[in-house]
DNA sequence: ATATCAAATGATATTTAATATTAATTATAA
DNA sequence: TTATAATTAATATTAAATATCATTTGATAT
């Protein structure tokens, strides 16, 4: 984090960043609970929910919204989801080439000034077919 | 929709589905609920989103998921989004080469069975710049 | 035209995700 | 070490969506 900007580091912090930053399967809010938990027993869910929400505001981690509920994500670089239909799995889709195409086809749209996009693909996973 | 499937024509049935036929503003179940209220005054939430569903389970319209909450559109041809990170607004962008590129692109993904994709564009609309 | 019956409705209760409130606690910098 | 602003935890509240179920309705066969 940016020492500048006047972060406190407190255990709670800390425990949920390194959970989420080793953890790729997308976690709800209640997943980070329960896995967090495990090391700080006595830990409030409001704080998980503040924490996601800050470490998200500062570019730490990604929230992702699937179905209708919040999920995080260490991976912070732009890239897109594979969700599959049945199970609800996701599979984080890196490419580069997708989004600048993208962005470049939406450059006509001057009513809109686009910041950024993503593209979720839906499907059948292996598991499920 | 199909004879052969006997699905009953109740008005409350016909008028949500005319109401969003007639808006292309991706309204949400409240917002469907409170239009079509006007015609039928002792309509049910309940029966609006049993309503919205199962229009969508048939294919007449489409459900989307913005930021946690469902909306309903008319629009069933395969298309993207641009949402306005400010006040939410949220326009439809057609693009088969959208859709093509990313459908070819994902197609050596042999562990999923991709189905279909969509592409959310964020930005800031003309109104919030 | 009427009877039948599965499907749909409407009222309400319940569930779930997320946000708001606030007194007590804690991390940082002076 | 102290001051203080941020954070925590517990709880309350809100909002979206689903579940339940007695009553009503619409399509079909007669």
């Amino acid at each position: 984090m940016n020492e500048s900007e006047n972060i406190k580091y407190t255990n709670q912090r800390v425990e949920i960043l390194d959970f989420l930053q080793n953890n790729y399967t997308h976690p709800t809010v209640e997943d980070v609970y329960e896995g967090v938990k495990k090391k700080l027993t006595r830990i409030s869910k409001a704080t998980v929910y503040q924490n996601l929400k800050f470490l998200a505001s500062k570019g730490l981690i990604q929230e992702v919204n699937i179905k209708g509920v919040s999920r995080f994500e260490p991976n912070i670089k732009p890239h897109h989801h594979i969700i599959c239909k049945n199970c609800g799995s996701i599979v984080d889709f890196e490419s580069k080439e997708l989004t600048d195409f993208s962005l470049d086809l939406i450059k006509k749209m001057k009513e809109f000034n686009i910041e950024s996009t993503n593209t979720n693909f839906f499907g059948i996973c292996s598991k499920c077919k």
